[in-house]
DNA sequence: GTAACAAATGACCTGAAGTCATCAAATAGG
DNA sequence: CCTATTTGATGACTTCAGGTCATTTGTTAC
């Protein structure tokens, strides 16, 4: 039966142009002041028709989240992939997590709404299910690549990977929150720059977390400092 | 004119009951779920009344996390008044922070809608300003005693007071909003305590930025650590 | 005792999420 | 090819909550 397989295909298609139409909506006025009929409008669909694909608002959003979750996963996967030796794999995963950052932060700032447990109330179970397995992929990445840098003795074993993966990670992305929203500010009142303090935290994690070789091995390959 | 004073005590005790009002359903419900309604009610006002004293429900909720702000920097401002050695501060004040965290999780979590940027538009200016004093008092308690600490050689200086602090708050602050909102989440599926998580990070990241002679201090000091 | 002012009220307005009876299009069967 | 049935799309409608404002109630001043 051909049609069935055609029509699952459009139907899938046709819940990708609703979140691209989403997304376009979101990324301009974010999740609270976007509104339905706005989207459905950016669709070229009627907001019944919307909700025939997503059961509500914050479905929806998540659905346009997980886009960038993917993205991010891909990159992480891709640095993995690079046979290179697992010291630069995990200077360049921080990296492009910071790539990340800056060339995609529209998705990036969705990241804090699968953050807060009041927003998940709202969320249907399969779609909560869905973010978290796009979740874990890219925690998987990170993870694995850790436990590669413990097993070769470069990252000290008194932190499980997957510890040292959230230590890393929940650094990274705090600092990073921090610059979206408040960088002038800090700059202003403090002047602090915190786009330094995230290099510089970046390179005393880092240091606090390598053994001696993994140290001697990352100032061998890294003759030029990543902050500057 | 007595009548102009008390007038204006009335008013601000007016103002603290409906923010204790509020408290009651933002704390029970969230930002979201609670209406202005039920803190109208529970007030024992009407809507209207609410609306005289504040322009919104995001500025009630702001007002309500000023309560938290300034139980938080009193918690700080205390263990700085007592008169011990640095370091022994420093350390009382991060077990001050989990404290807060612990016994004050309520306005713990609101703090993350300070933090978000979509939220500021829906505020009043005044509220705004109200807020960033508040916060500041925070951060001033935090900054004053790592600058101590620099000062007397304990706390590396190759960062400035205020980004060690940045540094320090954000990792801790993430990994508390992780602990309360995915704490079973990684245990189940990664198998990791995240409490161990806080803990360990604290310690490393204290250790990391400690000078040799603030080590040497700790560890007379503090003979039993923290965490256990 | 009453005029002027301040505080409180709740019916009302507005806007947005979500629903559903109705309509249109595609498919299957004769 | 034409009709019956199922599937997909629609937008007027319902509901609900934030916010407003004309009116009422209470207080102060003279």
């Amino acid at each position: 039966m051909g049609i069935q397989e055609r029509k699952g295909r459009e139907k899938e298609h046709r819940k990708e142009e609703i979140i691209s139409a989403a997304q376009k909506i979101f990324f301009e006025k974010g999740l609270q002041a976007a509104t339905m009929d706005e989207i459905a409008e950016a669709a070229e669909l009627s907001k019944g028709t919307i909700y025939l694909y997503y059961k509500s608002k914050e479905d929806l959003y998540l659905a346009v989240m997980i886009r960038g979750m993917e993205i991010l996963a891909e990159m992480f996967e891709a640095t993995n992939k690079a046979g290179e030796p697992v010291i630069t794999r995990i200077s360049k995963l921080g990296q492009a997590y910071q790539q990340f950052f800056r060339s995609q932060t529209n998705y990036f700032r969705m990241f804090r709404f699968f953050e807060n447990p009041q927003f998940h109330t709202q969320v249907s179970p399969d779609m909560n299910t869905l973010c978290i397995q796009s979740n874990q992929r890219v925690w998987k990445a990170v993870i694995e690549l850790i436990q590669e840098g413990i097993d070769q003795d470069l990252i000290k074993s008194e932190l499980s990977a997957a510890e040292t993966a959230i230590i890393l990670w929940s650094t990274s992305t705090s600092l990073m929150y921090r610059i979206d929203s408040q960088y002038e500010h800090w700059k202003a009142t403090m002047g602090v720059d915190l786009e330094e303090v995230l290099q510089k935290s970046n390179r005393l994690l880092f240091e606090a977390m390598l053994t001696t070789k993994g140290i001697e091995q990352n100032s061998l390959l890294q003759p030029e400092p990543i902050e500057n």
